[in-house]
DNA sequence: CGAAGTTTTGAGGACCTTCAAAAGTTGTGG
DNA sequence: CCACAACTTTTGAAGGTCCTCAAAACTTCG
């Protein structure tokens, strides 16, 4: 269980401020890829399209544990996700942590704190990743001339909140073996909707330690209960990183997880 | 620990529908509370306001236990509580509740599913209630017209967000005793916000089920943890449904009942 | 190479659950 | 208004899941 620390967030490095990075014509930065994650619920007109990847960023290579965020912060700038994983996380007295959520490449990841004047969680790297920095009021420009673009951030953040329901019902109710092949589940199928891999075997590399912060549990139980779903044949985590889920139906089954929460259909109306 | 009914919704029953509530020259109905809610963070504009206050609703009361809307369904109608108590929960695999949010008078509950076409969570009156139902088509009309309530409204999604992340650091970190103590004062503290008594004294008449299905814990072990948090003088619940909590801020400190997460000092910029 | 962090394993124990039953409370129909 | 059913709360006993403490093996990094 990580305690606070004293790290500061200027140990990032800033690097390429404005460039941008395409593949096979697509945009895969953090903008291009938040943009996909948008358009893949619904499509924006060309105008609000180009808006958007106009958005002005810097960017920055974090290391892994790096704090970017921390309660009683009064941030001005929100963090997209380019690559690497980022949890939201919170402490109670003693100062255990809880992280109440994961993000990944593609997720606008502060978009929660838009109109908050101080935070009231933490933001910090659990693997090595790359962010982009872009200021609050920049965002809200752009929600204020664009309804589409506004709807499809206002969506965004109610997603992210039946992502925290689903995840409170996760420590609540689900006993540790369900609890962490859920989280797995979950972040597998989301890494494929972000096109970051197959659900069934995906590269995930945080620690254990971050894996118990984000199920509730602690890190001796966590390498307890991986060795048991590993025998059982639910799910393989090798040492380089690699999960690998054999019978994603079954799992799914054993598990309980139904992606209905994640919301992937988009908004209606 | 309650499973899946079969209750209807429709078994609640519908009174009064257009009527205003007075006293003393303030609205205390539910559209009344709301924008009271609202209006404490930041007032609107006397034009907003009107509108807002025009909203068309119906009015219902219902008994507690009722399932106001369950996951699967495809509201289009957002709830505004108006009194008693609605709990917002999820089911998992087995049947177990885990209740992910509770809500006050002046709570605009439904605004989560403004924008999902299927539910993803049910809501159900933890206590006999009032509601008021709001067409979604009525409440994005009004947030198309007037960005302050538009903000105001995407503002208070994203406090509720801020709750679901409280609630799970409360489940995943705080053993029974702190959780059934932080969950009572924060519901006493919103309560007060709301102007429905004083945090350190107020009605509570849920069960002790639906106590236990909110903090994750087994109702037995609910009744345990209130015993011995009134011998230990932390907090009293009469069995009339009345909390006391003595000593608020030494409560607070042995809880870590810090109050900053639930926003109460509105939107910014 | 040493330091710091990560994972694994073992032993013991605490917290919370399960099961069971009784007492108390609320609600309903005759 | 009473009788009875359903629900709620309390209490006890036993047990299991997960935690704590501890140490060793392993990995990563400066």
């Amino acid at each position: 269980m990580i305690t606070r620390t004293a790290n500061r967030t200027d140990a990032a490095a800033e690097f390429k401020t404005h460039e941008r990075i395409e593949r096979n014509g697509v945009l895969t930065d953090g903008i291009g890829l938040a943009l996909a994650k948008i358009e893949r619920r619904r499509p924006l007109s060309a105008i609000a399209r180009k808006a958007f990847l106009q958005l002005p960023h810097r960017r920055c290579i974090v290391s892994k544990h790096t704090e970017l965020m921390r309660a009683g912060d009064r941030p001005n700038e929100s963090i997209f996700l380019e690559r690497g994983m980022l949890g939201r996380s919170k402490f109670d007295d003693a100062g255990a942590r809880q992280i109440v959520s994961l993000h990944v490449p593609g997720d606008m990841v502060d978009l929660q704190s838009l109109m908050f004047e101080v935070a009231d969680h933490g933001i910090s790297a659990e693997t090595d990743s790359v962010v982009l920095y872009i200021l609050h009021r920049e965002i809200l420009a752009l929600t204020d001339c664009f309804p589409e673009i506004r709807r499809a951030l206002w969506f965004d953040t109610l997603v992210d909140a039946a992502l925290y329901r689903e995840w409170t019902l996760n420590v609540g109710r689900r006993n540790a073996m369900t609890r962490v092949a859920h989280l797995l589940m979950e972040i597998g199928y989301r890494l494929e909707e972000a096109g970051m891999g197959r659900r069934d075997a995906f590269s995930f590399r945080m620690s254990q330690v971050g894996l118990a912060d984000a199920t509730g549990l602690t890190p001796v139980h966590v390498s307890r209960v991986l060795s048991r779903l590993k025998t059982e044949g639910i799910l393989r985590w090798h040492s380089s990183g690699e999960v690998e889920i054999p019978d994603w139906d079954n799992a799914a089954k054993v598990v309980g997880f139904e992606p209905d929460y994640l919301h992937v259909e988009g908004p209606r109306g």
